[in-house]
DNA sequence: TACCCGATTTACT
DNA sequence: GTAAATCGGGTAT
């Protein structure tokens, strides 16, 4: 998908509102993308790539298209989407998708989610809901025939149909627009931007 | 080798 | 609204 390289292949800011309304897929589960961040490089003190490389946040300096995924507080997987030039870190982190397929085995993998709008409302409950965790770091969205897949949206979100807002639960780079979700969507996480 | 703390979720007051 | 759960990476000894 040729298509999908070329989107990746801008900064992260730019990117992320583009990933917006395409689906989401890990074997029979699948979900459409309502909610995401921007994370860049060392003009961004948010991001884990901020300081340059390490083990950890390699990835985030590698080829678009690579998902990386890492523990948070111990015990929540979360999920981002390398994009960016080869070299210049950067990566999408998805915050929240609206369903579509495999639901009866999300609820099983999510079993104190309460309402339809919790299963995947947040990075943490998007990657239990669709098994997604550290045995997908580094798994490769642009072959198309991986464990992890993208599918493009019929018809693009115009922006009209989203917002963006600060990001979520960080200290540094507060001031950064970052953080976009779909309009008025249900699925998206709180607080809503 | 130690210590601190986070791109979160959930339970409880 | 507030705090607990829980652990590996990053930075400092």
């Amino acid at each position: 998908m040729g298509d999908l390289a070329e989107m990746l292949a801008d900064r992260a800011s730019v990117v992320a509102p583009q990933l917006l309304g395409w689906e989401l897929r890990v074997g029979t589960r699948a979900g459409t993308i309502v909610e995401v961040e921007a994370y860049e490089g060392a003009a961004d003190g948010a991001s884990h790539a901020a300081r340059g490389p390490t083990a950890r946040n390699q990835l985030m300096f590698g080829r678009a298209g690579t998902l990386y995924v890492y523990l948070i507080y111990g015990m929540h997987w979360c999920a981002n989407i390398v994009c960016g030039a080869e070299g210049e870190p950067g990566a999408v982190l998805l915050r929240a998708i609206e369903p579509t397929d495999g639901l009866a085995e999300m609820w099983g993998d999510r079993p104190k989610a309460t309402r339809e709008t919790d299963l995947t409302s947040g990075p943490g409950k998007l990657c239990a809901a669709l098994a997604i965790s550290g045995e997908h770091n580094g798994v490769d969205l642009l072959s198309g025939d991986g464990p992890v897949r993208l599918l493009a949206p019929r018809v693009g979100l115009g922006s009209d149909r989203w917002l963006n807002g600060p990001r979520v639960g960080i200290t540094k780079a507060v001031d950064y627009r970052w953080r976009f979700a779909v309009r008025s969507n249900s699925y998206v996480s709180r607080p809503r931007p």
